[in-house]
DNA sequence: AGTTTTATGTCAACGGTCCTGACATAAATC
DNA sequence: GATTTATGTCAGGACCGTTGACATAAAACT
């Protein structure tokens, strides 16, 4: 532990270990924000020439991440109202981006898929975010990643932090 | 450099020297998702009990950063057109949150600032926010923000990052 | 002095994304 | 047979962004 007249000169050079005052915590917000405007930035450009939101690829990356899915499973990770999904739903639907199936066991479900063209849109869109997201990877470094995933998932709620982080890290990963 | 052998293993251990592979960038953008959403979920409350929006939030945010700021210049900053600030800012004005005062140099500016009461509301908002940053900032140790801040800021736009950044580090820091 | 540019405000219309409330249907379950 | 569950859908509304067009006042330019 420093010394009082240690943290004195540490606040004054604005040290790593001085990280929670306000001023640090303000700059984290904006990065938050400005961060986040860019990352959507991206895949907004192609959704917006096809008539589509963030919703639509929202919607398109979990019935990719989890083929199958039902609509309550959606509508429990975009934690939307079932109407709003609809919205969104039925044009992908009806484009043939998305396959909506009763389910074996219980015909009453809808069981979510993406068509082979859904993939290559969702392929399309994500592939920009990925590249952002690797290029700043890449430049922060293995450490710095560590260090962004941390505070990404300690910012989540707690009573939801192990259902979402359970569900970001153990996926079926069909993709390598 | 790990040999092939080293590096089948690293991948199935998930070793951080892996941190490019287009599981951890999908990952990457689930988080970013996830705790953007929690983020901003915290000041949605408060708003909706004024019958504000979290657009009100970021104006109230970034004119309390910078008071005198002309409306130009907060357009600047939030990315969005005349009319959008317009529909925000001039409730803001006419409840008393913000005071606007044409400029002394240049008459046509209307130069922002926060009202006492202004000044009250945005602290609440951000607090909310700020408590939940704290928390996952202490949380993952110092470090880990350092990681953070790192990405988030290579996140951004390569010509606006500059721009950006040096609005978010050098600010008049009225709070401290 | 007169023209042009700049900073701002405002009206109208529209699109996307979310919401609540209400009602309908089919299938599973009790 | 009655109830619950999974889903769909209609109606109406709120917020937040857009574009286009026009107006005013002040600054800047020629």
């Amino acid at each position: 532990m420093p010394d009082p007249s240690t943290l004195r000169a540490l606040r004054r050079h604005g040290d790593d270990r001085l990280f929670l005052t306000g001023r640090k915590l303000r700059e984290g917000a904006e990065l938050m924000f400005f961060a986040y405007r860019a990352f959507t930035s991206d895949p907004d450009r192609i959704l917006d020439e096809k008539g589509y939101g963030r919703a639509h690829h929202r919607t398109l990356h979990f019935i990719g991440r989890r083929p199958g899915i039902s609509v309550a499973g959606l509508l429990d990770i975009l934690g939307i109202t079932k109407q709003s999904l609809a919205r969104v739903l039925k044009p992908l639907v009806e484009d043939g981006l998305v396959d909506s199936v009763p389910g074996q066991k219980d015909r009453r479900q809808r069981l979510l898929t993406l068509t082979e063209e859904g993939r290559a849109f969702e392929g399309a869109l994500s592939e920009a975010q990925r590249e952002r997201l690797s290029r700043a990877f890449r430049a922060a470094g293995p450490e710095a990643v560590a260090g962004f995933r941390d505070v990404m998932a300690l910012m989540i709620d707690e009573d939801a932090r192990d259902d979402i982080l359970s569900m970001v890290y153990d996926a079926p990963d069909a993709a390598e």
